[in-house]
DNA sequence: ATGTCC
């Protein structure tokens, strides 16, 4: 491809270090500048076509500032993975490609009050126990069989109703971003066909990256925050990393054709048709977005019910009461969604739509939408690695509103697709090296492992270092994998 | 990411 020749050092203009524009020239009828946050390595291993996506967005009517992307940039559908771009709420527009596929994949993480060295012992046997108790996989089926009611309920108030159904206490709700849902969704711009798939999977993990992991607390980087969080070295913690499944899928793929049609309705020129959308104040732009809601309170839902069963499989391997185990939400964070926010522009506060595809919110202290436990800290910022390898705990910083509209970046970036991981890896010796390194793996077929192998990542912490760096939102803790459970 | 192509 003749994209591969192309020198990326001359496609951009340094800033300053991590800061980097794409001048408004690079291509036609750009609006606003574009934004890359990498450090001098990571921007070598940027694909030119990344460059190009981030330019198209800044083409969108209503952009604001500028068009941006975060240090785990890589290729998506329209908009960059990475991607983050705010529009103006009557001049803008609303775009799925700038959410991603997978609505409101986030990431949470519980306490525990366990030390490393209880839990190793043990890790076998309870990654086992998580894996039978956490349906994964692709098509994977819950353990929960919904009804219409109940499905609803998930679509409309996320976490809050998984609670009100059993599936874990009040204090979750509060530690989730926007306290596990959010308002507006409506379930007459889901499909039947959405409905039909989203219906037996709330309660599953899912697969490709997706994961549900027992980890312990290796280094701490910031200890008054760290200790505002609940957390200290030696403690075991457990992320669960997943999204909308069928159902957010199908509420993306519906919503495009309509807004691939309405491109052409409102007469959008775009430099590139997986960037379909419609003026933020259409008809078909707001049905999208409250379907778009209904996946993102579906996903909630669905890491809700997955933390009372993580709960329990806790309960069964080590014969204590999760409150005697102190396994308590930290946070829950949302890393593919669009959101209405309040943000300064050109001096002065104003409502927009932020897409965030790929990327994390990171709001910093003192910001009202930050829970009472962690306004004085700022936001917890989860960025899960990949399959074996670190995932860090941030905090949101004071720079993220000016710099990046409250965002930071969401993990480690592929380098290497499944296909050509499954030749260069094969998944048994993948979990005979990562067993080695103490890790136990528990997935669906080998060829999962293989496909999600440490190398086929770019290192999250170099992605993570960025952000710190950037004032963005500031490393906190890192913690180590024990167990990994995957579809 | 995804009933990994209706």
């Amino acid at each position: 491809m003749e994209g591969e020749h192309r020198d990326i050092r001359c496609m951009v203009r340094k800033l300053s270090d991590n800061n980097w524009e794409i001048p408004k020239g690079h291509i036609p009828n750009m609006r606003v500048p574009g934004r890359l946050f990498v450090s001098e390595s990571l921007l070598d291993g940027i694909e030119p076509g990344t460059i190009d996506q981030i330019a198209n967005v800044a083409t969108l009517p209503g952009i604001q500032k500028y068009s941006m992307a975060m240090p785990d940039a890589h290729l998506g559908y329209g908009f960059a993975i990475g991607g983050v771009a705010a529009f103006d709420t009557e001049e803008g527009i609303i775009s799925p490609g700038g959410v991603g596929f997978d609505i409101n994949c986030g990431v949470r993480l519980i306490r525990t009050n366990l030390r490393k060295e209880d839990v190793v012992p043990e890790i076998k046997r309870l990654t086992d126990e998580l894996f039978t108790n956490v349906p994964a996989g692709v098509g994977s089926k819950s353990r929960f069989r919904a009804s219409d009611q109940e499905l609803d309920g998930a679509f409309l108030e996320g976490a809050k109703w998984a609670v009100d159904a059993g599936y874990g206490v009040e204090a979750d709700v509060e530690h989730c971003e926007g306290n596990g849902y959010l308002e507006g969704a409506d379930t007459a711009h889901v499909s039947t066909k959405a409905r039909k798939r989203g219906k037996p999977q709330l309660g599953t993990l899912g697969s490709g990256n997706h994961f549900l992991e027992v980890q312990y607390v290796d280094e701490i980087y910031d200890r008054e925050v760290a200790s505002a969080f609940g957390l200290e070295e030696g403690q075991v913690t457990v992320m669960i990393h997943c999204g909308s499944r069928g159902a957010g899928h199908q509420i993306c793929t519906d919503h495009l054709k309509e807004l691939s049609q309405a491109v052409k309705k409102y007469g959008i020129e775009i430099p590139d048709k997986q960037l379909a959308c419609a003026p933020a104040q259409s008809r078909e732009a707001q049905n999208y977005f409250k379907a778009m809601l209904c996946a993102a309170n579906y996903a909630w839902a669905n890491r809700q019910m997955i933390t009372h069963w993580t709960r329990e499989s806790f309960e069964k391997v080590f014969g204590r009461d999760v409150d005697d185990m102190g396994m308590s939400l930290l946070y829950d964070v949302a890393h593919n969604v669009a959101k209405l926010e309040d943000h300064n522009i050109e001096g002065r506060k104003k409502e927009v739509y932020v897409h965030r595809k790929g990327a994390t919110r990171a709001f910093p202290a003192g910001h009202p939408e930050v829970p009472a436990a962690y306004r004085d800290v700022g936001q917890p910022v989860l960025i899960p690695g990949s399959m074996g390898t670190p995932s860090f705990i941030l905090c949101g910083a004071k720079d993220s509103m000016d710099v990046s509209f409250g965002s930071a970046c969401h993990g480690a970036g592929r380098v290497m697709s499944r296909a050509h991981a499954k030749k260069e890896f094969h998944g048994q010796s993948v979990k005979e090296n990562l067993e080695a390194h103490g890790i136990t793996v528990r997935a669906t077929h080998p060829s999962v492992i293989a496909e999600e192998a440490p190398g086929v990542y770019k290192s999250s912490s170099e992605v993570v270092n960025v952000v710190h760096e950037l004032g963005i939102a500031r490393k906190v803790a890192r913690v180590i994998p024990l167990g990994v459970a995957k579809g």
